[in-house]
DNA sequence: CACAATTAAGTTGTGCACAACTCAATGCCT
DNA sequence: AGGCATTGAGTTGTGCACAACTTAATTGTG
């Protein structure tokens, strides 16, 4: 038999030790946040932006559903993101001529070139994590499997 | 020799796994804000307020100051907040009579109510988790050194 | 074909995060 | 004591996340 400290945590311990794994995760969640806002002040991109950028680097031309499939966010957020970044100059919107619905945001010169500058940035935050590549990509996978175990849950409340 | 994918990956290839990690810390962080607001939505409190309200539940009246040095949240973020929870009933702000700067948060016996309402969230969270108590501290131990190295890193810019 | 259901964007409203700022109270220092 | 920097909250403005809703285009079905 076990007399460790136990499995059996009251629920009063564990509402004093809640909010570990999320204020880990929000903590470093914000502290990517500062040093991004730092990395990304001369390009004159948020985060988020840069983020729609990043996909938009990759694939060229998509429609707001596709970035918003890649970076799971809704046209609620995307919407003026992508406004702003068209009035910055850097992509532009154009409804689809085949689906009415749909609208395709597309690079401009401007948002392309914005791409070699932007270059400098994954490899200085690789830098500033201090973990090498295959402990990142540990850390990936184990947050990952913590989505998708947290997706779930929430999929049958 | 070794003739694999090898060491030095080209910007344009870290451009292309970049976010990755933020990408996956994101999701996470946002898979927990929406469980938790499903759970929460009974309590009439947001996830951030419900941080607020661990901090108070464990350390009773505190300074602003000192609940965002828990939560490292600045008066920008906190003050608002603690209005809302003061507006809800779950809390009253009170000078220091000490230090007239300085604002305390208190429970109201509502607030403290709210307690035993909020006991059985962490264990549902955890059980979400799908991770053991192991797990999740090592989760947490790597987000930590994740969060320390990122701060320091902007530190020195 | 007509009409209901679905889909894609966009809009509105709330709340959070953060920078930059104001203001008052306190501490410090000669 | 006088004067100046520091500290603690609060305010303002911007941007993001998300829920709930609207509108218009498309699809599916009887």
């Amino acid at each position: 038999m076990t007399d460790q400290p136990g499995p059996t945590l009251s629920d009063q311990d564990l509402l004093r030790l809640d909010g570990q794994i999320c204020f880990s995760l929000n903590a470093a969640g914000r502290a990517f946040g500062s040093l991004y806002r730092i990395l990304l002040k001369d390009l004159g991109l948020t985060y988020p932006q840069y983020l729609v950028m990043l996909v938009l680097w990759q694939h060229g031309e998509l429609p707001v559903k596709d970035i918003g499939h890649h970076l799971r966010l809704d046209s609620g957020t995307l919407s003026p993101l992508l406004k702003r970044l068209e009035a910055a100059g850097l992509i532009r919107r154009e409804r689809s001529t085949e689906d009415e619905r749909s609208v395709h945001a597309r690079l401009t010169e401007a948002g392309d070139a914005l791409r070699s500058q932007a270059a400098c940035v994954p490899r200085r935050i690789a830098t500033a994590t201090g973990y090498d590549l295959a402990e990142i990509r540990d850390l990936q996978a184990r947050l990952d499997r913590l989505t998708a175990a947290l997706d779930a849950a929430a999929a049958d409340l």
